[in-house]
DNA sequence: GTCTATATTGTGATAGAC
DNA sequence: GTCTATCACAATATAGAC
């Protein structure tokens, strides 16, 4: 039933209108990312995007197969709107502010979060989704923050020993304080929740303390 | 068909062989975590119990009411596991290493990390759950770690202004840098895996830095 | 290609014997 | 309470007209 989907970035146009393509990915896409696989038919897809079902299945084999190219896409989305300019690096703080605030900006945005519900719920059915997934945006992510931390490195404004696992800390420091609320819709009444520039102002903090050239531990 | 589910532990014993609801919800619990609540259907959590379906609903009244009390089961676990034994204050380092032994122990440990996929997945579909979860595990967990850190303040060997958000500073820079890779299983042949031990190290070391008493800036 | 109407399968839930 | 056998329905997928 699954497990065989090839990746292609979807071959458009053999005689499909691609507005209507367009509006049922993007129909699906919020339907799935908002509900989950299980609980949307392809019956609210076709509503949702103003078609007939049956034009659905013209434009995609099957509610696996577009489920998978709507995956697709929003990583497509996330390796681009992760990938901050990184131009200036004479403030090491000031970077790394920036960078901080760009992962609190997209990594903790509504959709991106929707994409992640929706990988970690059906991620074991779809192995392959989640290589694609992990490639197309976490996996380079990570790479160019740790490429952030070396050339650092190389100037001698910090030391980080492990750039990987600081490219990591750095996420976290900021996604993790802010991630369970989110991701989970925790009512204000249940969880106190987190300031955004204090988890922000901090993360850099620990972050500057921890790697400071001048270490003597 | 969901949103008006009661909370109570489960009344058992009302005629019913307690064996029998024993096997159902640890039958329910393992296939919910694995595959997610629309992928398992009744009739595989029956054959996987060794009962009839007749008889998981004469046990529990619906899938959903099953899945709730599965969830229910799964956070007093979380409750129970998740509160280690802060007893020697004596050392800063050895206290908060003892502790982030347990978050990588617990928190990323399958079991727990199939109720997270579980609670993420279906949490838009049943938003009590997701605050009997909260209260039941993360709520209590963070103000245990806070309590810590208050603790250190007084005593002088730490200095954290914000104690929630250093205990989930803390947290998270052991259990982000492994989250993605455990919860999403990710092949290693993709991305490089975090050694444990560093991980650990490396964010007691974080902390110990990010809020040393002696702190000049 | 796109629609309406339909076939078919799987699944949540139940009736009735014991 | 527990089983076998069955219902009722929803959802994926398709046939056939235009």
């Amino acid at each position: 039933m699954s497990s065989a989907l090839a990746f292609e970035p979807f071959a458009p146009s053999a005689g499909r209108r691609p507005e209507k393509t367009e509006a049922i990915l993007e129909a699906a896409g919020q339907l799935f990312r908002e509900q989950g696989y299980g609980a949307v038919s392809m019956d609210q897809i076709a509503r949702a995007a103003g078609v007939s079902k049956a034009t659905v299945y013209a434009h995609f084999e099957s509610k696996d197969r577009l489920f998978a190219t709507m995956i697709q896409n929003g990583c497509s989305a996330y390796a681009q709107g992760v990938m901050p300019a990184l131009t200036d690096m004479t403030d090491v703080r000031a970077a790394l502010t920036e960078i901080a605030r760009g992962i609190e900006r997209f990594l903790l945005a509504p959709k991106t979060l929707g994409i992640y519900r929706v990988i970690i719920a059906e991620g074991p059915r779809f192995p392959e989704l989640v290589n694609a997934f992990i490639e197309a945006g976490p996996l380079p992510f990570r790479k160019m923050l740790a490429e952030f931390f070396e050339a650092a490195n190389r100037r001698g404004t910090l030391n980080v020993p492990n750039p990987i696992l600081a490219a990591n800390q750095l996420v976290w420091l900021v996604r993790g304080p802010l991630y369970l609320e989110r991701i989970l819709n925790i009512s204000e009444a249940t969880w106190a929740k987190q300031d955004v520039e204090e988890v922000v102002t901090s993360a850099v903090n620990m972050i500057m303390k921890g790697y400071a050239p001048e270490t003597r531990d």
